[in-house]
DNA sequence: GTTTAATCAGATAAAATAATCTGATTATAA
DNA sequence: TTATAATCAGATTATTTTATCTGATTAAAC
């Protein structure tokens, strides 16, 4: 059971934090990530390669190769890791499921959860992912 | 492609704020509920029996049967009714999907998560079903 | 060059979710 | 009492999501 994110999603969101979280080594192999998150290696691995034709990661092929970031973490926000992987429609479709969900044939809460989703919208895309490394590093220290 | 609600819980939710709308009716087929919201009838039917163990929603065997709701619309919120089918994990569950998050061991967007899902649930929560009546009707009537 | 260790790519498998089907039961109404 | 129209219950199917496997390719290190 997921919250609001597919299980890629979450695994793309975790690897690519933790990538910004370790830009001092070259690559990270995705055995490596694998452990840290606690990932099955082949499918973090399956979903970093999607990322990296979106243009967010970069891979290196052959020995010690492995995965890090395209561009640096100040260039990158969740919203765009989330808009890679699951795209961006939970922002644009009702809650309830109604069909043409709109200020014009709202929903029973359409205004309320109005409200929130911009609130969500706004807090994967205000800050970049520099500004996460502090917290991932202690995150994933502990688990 | 849902929200956060399962599609089960989606319909349910829309299945029982038609029923709050049509109280009138002594009980309402699930036929009719399928065609006013486009649900295919068997499934409703298999939600809404879902939701007669939960002690939502009461049941009519036979010919001219249906269903109606089991207490009165202002005794139920919708969080009861997502309770009963999604169940509450959601409001319990890290939105990146990382294990154990608490305020020992946040998760980078733990804070600004958190007050979202407090919102969140505060909507479900605050206003009992009888109160959504005329949006309901709105609605359904534009579908 | 050869070996090794990694990604890549695509196929496949497993699990969860969504939807449908079928037969039994129930209760109304003629 | 019989025909009818509905739910009920459980099995089955379909679809989507999640996860794994396998072989090819790549590039570093010896």
């Amino acid at each position: 059971m997921t919250v609001i994110f597919s299980k890629k999603c979450e695994y793309g969101l975790q690897g690519v934090l933790y990538l910004a979280a370790h830009l001092d080594e070259i690559v990270t192999s995705s055995e490596d990530i694998s452990k840290a998150l606690g990932i099955p290696k082949e499918f973090i691995s399956k979903i970093l390669q999607s990322l990296t034709e979106s243009g967010i990661v970069e891979s290196k092929k052959g020995k010690n190769g492995g995965f890090t970031l395209a561009k640096a973490p100040s260039k990158i926000r969740l919203i765009d890791v989330v808009a890679a992987i699951d795209g961006l429609d939970i922002f644009n479709s009702c809650v309830l499921g109604f069909p043409e969900c709109s200020p014009d044939h709202p929903c029973p809460v359409h205004q309320q959860w109005g409200e929130l989703r911009t609130k969500a919208y706004n807090m994967l895309t205000d800050e970049t992912i520099d500004k996460f490394r502090d917290r991932t590093l202690n995150k994933v220290k502990a688990l």
